[in-house]
DNA sequence: CCAAAAGTGTTGAAGTTACACCCATGC
DNA sequence: GCATGGGTGTAACTTCAACACTTTTGG
């Protein structure tokens, strides 16, 4: 049983004639070298969660369950293509927020034995050395949910402050996009891309504070971040909440654009 | 003789048995599909400056002449090492101050004449598609100066400012690496990588200049470094220069880490 | 009427910018 | 004595952190 989930979900995300056939990428071979992992973080309006995929139970050891999405890249499409890829064969979507993390594998990163079987399971030339790029990507979470009938209904929203252990140096990677995400958020308001096109103060408030990993003043952060002149206020509420209904605010492009021409250097988070 | 100058060269920094032989990598395989790249950064205490190895005329067409040294890397060493490695073998330098910028290569990255015929004359698989990894490190200019008798000879200084192209993708890589330096220096006092051990205000101030690109108030400059509490005032003065002599100092290694470990969060610049 | 989150201002402290003159040396 | 870069203080302004109460809704 789990190997047949193993099977199903290998052929959906890793399955080289699987992509082959239905991207239409003939006369290009997977690179046996290098891969690329997504780290896709979500946000579900109380912590930031991240997409693991859980491999089953793959070995007697039970090494970690849960891995990043990744896959081998093909020969004629460049990183971020590749990245691109991994993410629309996973979840369907397309035109995502990527950013690059940086370049991880060390040469004995297959440490545990429970990877070197699912590696025997989906790749090729499972000993080959690999050398993975990463990517963080951010994704509205409504945008997608697992269908539990779909093949990768091994896919799970999970919040990334529970994630203890990862398959490989997946756990690593996880670390390193989170501190790129923070680092990145402090100087372009990337957030938005991972809220309703229409959301609260307090959404964002509360995301600001997630990713941070640390409390900020209500009335602060809330004066910051009006004071940016990049959001609009929708003249519209929330309905049916047991409590003072807020407003509704919009990400406007338009004045981010304006202000980013003329060179600002952060949001002071 | 400009072939012979190439071939001189490559067997250096780039043949395979030469490193294979010398390094006693007995066992290990050149991994033809990942390399590292690296932008060694200088600071002539006026400019900052790089190290790039000057290919010589290498095609009738004359593509750029220069690149930025780096190497396939070997199946069992890491990044870092792989960039080690690459740094001490054009400059006999250990210990160096290293960071990844990222990861580069597009499938069609060799897209001058100039460039693939170069690949020839180093490379086993000169059609192989390479990604490469990006580090940028920290020298003392003082502790690397090329010697015209060298292997090496090829390699040079070169201000930054000067370079306005590079091999393949290195010009990207240069920029950002650039970039990355610059993000760098204002969370990490990093910049005493690049100077002697004992310095000035002066030239402090200049080499942040330099990496900023951008003017910064004398006083205020002055005021900000020294009340991080990271210099040590040697009680010794510049000699012989024709104005009134400069203090000199050094960065205090005890001091910033008692900083950092408290946690602080910029320098501000 | 109660629980729950929304929304709102002020003050003191710290940090940032801009700016001009005298000093010590070698030649 | 002159050219060169070294070295220093202040005032106006901006930003930041800390903090508590009233409002509106659903149940």
């Amino acid at each position: 049983m789990s190997l047949c989930v193993i099977f199903t979900l290998s052929k959906y995300i890793y399955n080289p004639s699987f992509v082959h056939n239905n991207l239409k990428k003939i006369g290009s071979e997977l690179n046996p070298n290098v891969s690329v992992d997504c780290v896709i973080f979500g946000f579900d309006l109380e912590k930031l969660t991240v997409l693991v995929i859980d491999r089953g139970e793959i070995s007697a050891e039970n090494g970690p369950r849960l891995a990043l999405p990744g896959n081998l890249i093909y020969d004629n499409e460049n990183l971020d293509q590749a990245a691109s890829r991994v993410l629309d064969e996973l979840t369907g979507l397309k035109d995502i927020y990527l950013e690059q993390v940086g370049a991880f594998g060390d040469p004995f990163r297959i440490h545990k034995e429970s990877d070197r079987e699912w590696l025997k399971s989906i790749r090729a030339q499972p000993d080959a050395r690999v050398i993975t790029v990463a990517y963080f990507s951010l994704v509205k979470i409504e945008d997608y949910q697992p269908h539990p009938s779909s093949f990768a209904k091994n896919a799970e929203w999970t919040p990334v402050n529970d994630i203890t252990e990862l398959a490989f140096d997946h756990f690593e990677i996880l670390q390193a996009a989170k501190e790129k995400l923070k680092q990145k958020i402090k100087i372009q308001p990337i957030g938005f891309n991972l809220l309703p096109e229409k959301f609260t103060l307090s959404q964002l408030h509360r995301l600001y504070e997630s990713i941070l990993d640390k409390p900020l003043d209500k009335r602060n952060f809330r004066r910051k971040i009006q004071k940016l002149n990049i959001l609009s206020n929708l003249k519209e509420k929330q309905r049916g909440v047991p409590h003072k209904p807020s407003s509704l605010y919009e990400f406007n492009e338009e004045k981010y654009q304006e202000l980013t021409q003329m060179g600002f250097d952060n949001f002071g988070f």
